[in-house]
DNA sequence: CTGAAAGCGCTTACAG
DNA sequence: CTGAAAGCGCTTACAG
C-alpha cells in the first residue's frame, strides 16, 4: 500500500505538505500543491483513515439512528441523507433499531458513538432521559429529524404534526363526515416515537373545532406499519358502529386499513373514506388521499445542518435553527362525502 | 477521555494486557481479566476505533452496498444484515447507490472500501468490468446478495430466479391463461441488475413448456418499482390486445400494474390477473398473489457469511459456499381463471 | 509557504 | 501469562 511518504518522497515535499495539498488547506502554494497531487494520482494514492482520524481527531463520518429502515419515511430520509453524505466525502454509519428493545440503549451507551462519529442524526427516536444523559455527555453535535426528544443544542427538521392530521381531519369534516376514526401509534411501543401524540391532537382539536366530540371508541392505538393499520381497523369494525372516515397516521397504516374494510366488504370510499399522511410512494397507486409530507427534503436538509459544524471555519457561521417544513393535502379517490342515510 | 493507560494504571499491568484481555484473547489469566475488566467499567472506558484500527489492521466495518435502500427487498436485507453486524460488534457502512449515474463507480474506485471496511456485501448490484478489477484489487472478502456479479472468491446468496419465475408463470398456466404479459426490468438502467434476465427467461421457458409462445409485445420493460409497474402497464394497454394475466417481476412492478389497470377501469382479477415476486409486506394487504422471497433470511445469512472470515480463527473454517434459498408460491386474490369467451 | 518532530491511542511480535 | 518497545500512518503545533 502506497503511504504518505511515498506521495512526499516522489513530489519531493515532506509529509506534512502532502497532508495539507491532500485536504485543499490554503496554505500551499499552486505548484506544490500540482506536484503532489500528480503524484498521489500516479501512486493511486489513498489516505489511510484509521491513521487519518487517530490523529487529527475527526472521524469523517456521521451517525444516523433510524427506528427501522424498512418503513417508507426512514428509507427515503436515509437516502436523501447518504446522497449529502456521500457528496461530501462522509461516511455513513447505520443504526437501525429495528424494533429490538435493547438497541437503543446499545447504541446510546455502549461508547458506539463515541469516537466513531463527529455527529449524529437522529430520525424519530426518543430517548428516555437515561439515554438522553448518555447522548449529552458524548458532547456530538447533531440533528434531529422528526419528532423524539429536544436534544439541547441540537436543532430539529420536521413537519407540524398537529398541523397535518388537522388538514387531514378538517378534508373529512368538510366532506360531511362526522364519525370520523383515528388510527394513531402505540404507547406501549418500545421504540415509540412521539409524532402518533401530535397527530392524534391534530385531529381532536380539529373534531373539536368542528363541534364533534372525540370518541374514544373511534380511537385505536397500533403500530406505524401495514400490518399495524390493519389490526387497528379489524378492531375498529369488531366493536360496531363503524365510523363513515378513516385518518389514519401515516400512509401505511391507511393502506392496511383498506385492505381491512376490503376484507370486510366495505368499499373505499362508498363506504369508508380513507385518509393517511405521507404521500408513500405506493399512494398514488392506491388512490390514497392524504398530507404529503417532503421526507427527501427533510433528509437533505437534516444532513446538511449537521454537516454544518463539521465543515468549513468552525465557530463562523451560527448555529443552525430548527426547521419545519410544509405539508400539502393531496386529496385522491379514498376521501369523498358520507353516504346519504 | 480515558484511555488504555488509565485503566493499565488502575488494574495494574501493562497496556497490552489491558488489550488482551478486554478483547477476550486467551492469554490473560481470569484473576488479572476481571481486575481489568473492573477498571474499565469503572473509568467508563471504551476503545479508541481509530487507534485499534490503526495498530490492528482491522476496521471491524462491513460495508454494504445497495442499489436503492428504499426499495422492499433492499430495505429488508439492511434491516436483516445490520440486526447481525450489531450483534458481532461490527459497525455497517452504508453506500446506496440510489440511482446516481456515478455512483458505482465512486463507491468501488475512490477507496472508500479502502482501509475503511475489512469485507464488503454487494446486493444486486452488477459491475462493469472495470469496476470488477478495481473490486478485486482491494483484495477484500466480500458476499453478494441477490444476482449481480460474480466477484472471485465471494459466495452469493440468493434464490432461484429463473425458478421464481417459471413458478409464478406456470401458476397463471393452470388457471388456463394463455396471454400472459411480463413486466420486466430495464436494460437501460445504469443500475441494472440482472435479476430480470433470469426472471424473464423462467418466465419464458415456462410459456414454452406449456406450448405456448412468447409474444414480444406482450413483454414491457421498465424500472423496478411501483411507478415503473404503472408505466408499463399503460404502455401494455397503449399496445391493444390486452392479456388476460400479467407476471410482474417483482410486487413492487405488480401493485404499479393494479393502480393502472384499475385507473383503465379493469378489475383484478376478474379482467385482468396479476402476480409478482417477493411477497412484499403490502401484498398481503392488497391480496397480491406472488411467489415470497426470503429476504430477512438471505440478509441475516449473508452477514454471518461476510463475518465468518473476519471472526474466529482465521484459516480455520473452509470458504463459505453460496447458497440458493428456496420461494414459494403464495396465491391471494388477484389470480383467478380468465373469463371464458 | 514549508519542514522536523511529536503525538494521536492502540496492537503486536518479541522476549521472558 | 505478562511487559517493554516498536510501529501502525497520519495531522498539527511550532519554528522558520
Amino acid at each position: 500500500m502506497t503511504r504518505i511518504d511515498d506521495v512526499a518522497r516522489l513530489a519531493g515535499v515532506s509529509t506534512a505538505t502532502v497532508s495539507r495539498a491532500l485536504r485543499g488547506l490554503p496554505t500551499v502554494s499552486a505548484a506544490t500543491r500540482r506536484r503532489v497531487l500528480a503524484a498521489a494520482e500516479q501512486l493511486d494514492y489513498a489516505v489511510s483513515p484509521s491513521a487519518s482520524r487517530l490523529a487529527g481527531g475527526r472521524t469523517g463520518t456521521v451517525a444516523v439512528v433510524v427506528p427501522r429502515i424498512t418503513r417508507w419515511f426512514f428509507g427515503t430520509v436515509v437516502e436523501a441523507v447518504e446522497a449529502v453524505l456521500h457528496s461530501a466525502g462522509y461516511d455513513l454509519l447505520l443504526y437501525n433499531l429495528g424494533g429490538r428493545a435493547q438497541a437503543r440503549q446499545r447504541v446510546l451507551r455502549t461508547a458506539n458513538l463515541h469516537k466513531r462519529a463527529d455527529a449524529v442524526l437522529l430520525v424519530a427516536t426518543p430517548l428516555r432521559s437515561a439515554d438522553l444523559t448518555a447522548l449529552t455527555e458524548l458532547d456530538l453535535p447533531g440533528v434531529i429529524v422528526s419528532s423524539g426528544t429536544v436534544v439541547p443544542g441540537w436543532p430539529c427538521v420536521r413537519i407540524d404534526d398537529v398541523a397535518a392530521a388537522g388538514s387531514a381531519t378538517r378534508h373529512l369534516l368538510d366532506l360531511g363526515h362526522r364519525r370520523i376514526a383515528h388510527l394513531s401509534g402505540d404507547p406501549e411501543d418500545e421504540l415509540a416515537f412521539t409524532t402518533h401524540i401530535d397527530r392524534r391532537r391534530g385531529y381532536q382539536e380539529a373534531l373539536r373545532s368542528a363541534g364533534v366530540q372525540p370518541d374514544p371508541r373511534l380511537d385505536v392505538e397500533s403500530h406505524f406499519t401495514i400490518d399495524g393499520g390493519h389490526q387497528a381497523t379489524v378492531e375498529l369494525l369488531r366493536r360496531g358502529d363503524a365510523p363513515t372516515a378513516i385518518f389514519a397516521a401515516c400512509d401505511e397504516m391507511a393502506m392496511g386499513a383498506i385492505a381491512a374494510l376490503r376484507e370486510a366488504g366495505l368499499r373505499v370510499p362508498q363506504d369508508v373514506s380513507v385518509i393517511g399522511v405521507d404521500d408513500h410512494d405506493l399512494s398514488v397507486a392506491l388512490g390514497l388521499s392524504t398530507v404529503a409530507q417532503p421526507a427527501t427534503e427533510q433528509g437533505r436538509l437534516a444532513a446538511r445542518m449537521v454537516l454544518d459544524p463539521l465543515v468549513g471555519t468552525a465557530g463562523t457561521s451560527p448555529p443552525a435553527s430548527s426547521v419545519i417544513l410544509p405539508t400539502r393535502l393531496v386529496v385522491r379517490d379514498s376521501t369523498a362525502p358520507p353516504r346519504a342515510h
